[in-house]
RNA sequence: GGAGAGGUGGCCGAGCGGCUGAAGGCAACUGCCUGCUAAGCAGUUAUACGGGCAACCGUAUCGAGGGUUCGAAUCCCUCCCUCUCCGCCA
């Protein structure tokens, strides 16, 4: 969330910070809530002021052996401490609609956002050659069909639609891309985590799935626990209340975890086969660094997503976000899109975002500085490096030969026990 | 899940109804002293919010949340976490 402070002092860039990216205004209501709040804590600590000067007269009436006065105090003591019971009750229900509206108060876009919705995207880098076909080319629906390799059918009847099964060198290749990514993060200085796949509730506020995501997300009721959307939960809240030193910035994570989304309401040609599921695998990097040299690590995450793709040598394109179509808790945000020839369409396989200290002000992570003054937030940012369904759509359409086989990147193939190809071979019946 | 022990400042650790934002120690910082270092002496060292130009003042915070009381780190209740034992189970 943002500071209160900043938020009363910046009212109109809080307002079009709404507006830009389509999320409701609160800011009015906020302000009067927050006027309410401001003089309901005046009044209180006053009143608590007065009652613990009461208080330790009744302790020296006591003390003097003067029961009457003792007594007397203590009738007017009780008065006030009635009094404030009635304003603590107050305050409570004034605070809780106060941290709901502070929750709802979006992060603002950095200044060299677009402004607009998707079609104000920016692409700022495209890599790679996009390859022609000089035969008619297979989807990856397809390809996972003749290869045995992908079960759409079986996973819906263990599951539902969209939990995909992979089968035979489907699965194989999926465990070998997420060991080489992991490999690659390890080698430029990331920390690897396995973290759980459940998380709390606060958690969940804490990198800001709740409020807005939280129907997009598989409870466990019985628990209060989420089913985690993103290995960012965990990995972000690692800090979560904590005082870190300087020294110790940057902070550099990389986690392997299975992600779950209800993406309720969203079916179609934009769902097929592996385009959008319930489960899929993912590498997440997450950076906790000092608050002047986030843009910088901005960049230097997205080239750390790039890595993977460029290892892979898969053409794609670095698109930076409008306003309208960044999240929630994002400054600012890169996309990074792979293409899939048959789907003739780029797939989005990364976000890469810089959170400044939106994250860290709901987690509370904050850091002491070198030679004392006041704790500051960190900033939080994080990106996918990467997904794995869609690269696998991805490698499966650019990897096909006219036979029907997918030849495997040659950065991959020592993670694929020396294999240089799938070819059809054992299909479950 | 059951029984027991515990959770206090950067760390260790005392407190078990008012004089405790919290003794004492360690660590760190400042000054003095000193060929250098060590030791010694004196002092300083939590966070948030509100008020004031400021020195400063007020309020809250001793795992979290409720309660008892004029007054709670201290008593009661619920929950969370850690440790020991038992049970259950990949």
């Amino acid at each position: 969330m943002l500071d209160i402070k900043f938020i009363r002092e910046n009212i109109e860039l809080v307002k079009k910070a709404c507006r830009d990216k389509g999320e409701p205004d609160v800011v009015g209501d906020l302000l009067i809530k927050d006027d309410e709040r401001r003089e309901l804590q005046a009044e209180i600590d006053e009143k608590r002021h007065e009652q613990k000067q009461h208080s330790a007269s009744v302790g020296e009436a006591i003390k003097a052996g003067d029961k009457k006065k003792a007594e007397a105090r203590k009738n007017k003591a009780k008065t006030l401490s009635d009094n404030i019971k009635q304003l603590e009750e107050k305050q409570r229900v004034v605070q809780a609609e106060w941290e709901k509206l502070m929750l709802h108060v979006p992060n603002i876009p950095a200044q060299d956002v677009p402004v607009g919705g998707e079609d104000a995207n920016v692409i700022v880098k495209e890599w790679g050659d996009i390859p022609k076909f000089d035969f008619d080319i297979r989807d990856h629906l397809d390809l996972g069909d003749i290869l045995g390799i992908l079960d759409m059918e079986r996973g819906a009847k263990v599951a539902g639609s969209a939990f995909p099964v992979l089968v035979g060198d489907g699965a194989k290749m999926a465990r070998g891309l997420i060991a080489l990514m992991l490999d690659i993060h390890r080698e430029n200085g990331f920390v690897e985590i396995a973290p759980p796949y459940l998380a709390n509730r606060d958690a969940m506020v804490g990198s800001a799935q709740i409020p807005k995501l939280e129907d997009d997300m598989y409870h466990i009721q019985q628990d209060d626990l989420f089913l985690i959307p993103t290995s960012e939960v965990p990995t972000t809240n690692l800090h979560a209340g904590e005082i870190l030193a300087e020294a110790e910035l940057p902070i550099y994570y990389t986690a392997y975890s299975a992600n779950f989304r209800r993406e309720a309401g969203s079916y179609g040609a934009e769902t097929r086969g592996l385009l959008r599921v319930h489960q899929f695998d993912k590498v997440e990097l997450v950076k906790f660094v000092l608050p002047e040299e986030s843009q910088k690590e901005h960049e230097s995450l997205l080239a750390e997503a790039e890595k993977v793709l460029q290892t892979l040598e898969i053409p794609y394109r670095v698109k930076l976000l409008a306003t309208g179509d960044m999240s929630f808790a994002a400054n600012k945000v890169y996309d990074l899109d792979i293409w899939a020839p048959a789907e003739r369409k780029w797939l989005e396989v990364s976000s890469c975002s810089n959170f400044l200290d939106f994250q860290s002000r709901r987690a509370n992570i904050r850091y002491r500085p070198d030679g004392g003054g006041a704790l500051r937030y960190v900033h939080t940012l994080n990106a996918s490096g990467v997904a794995l369904p869609r690269l696998l759509v991805s490698l499966w359409e650019l990897g096909q030969t006219e036979r029907g086989t997918i030849k495997i990147p040659v950065a991959l193939v020592p993670y694929f026990g020396g294999m240089e190809e799938i070819i059809p071979r054992v299909k479950i019946p």
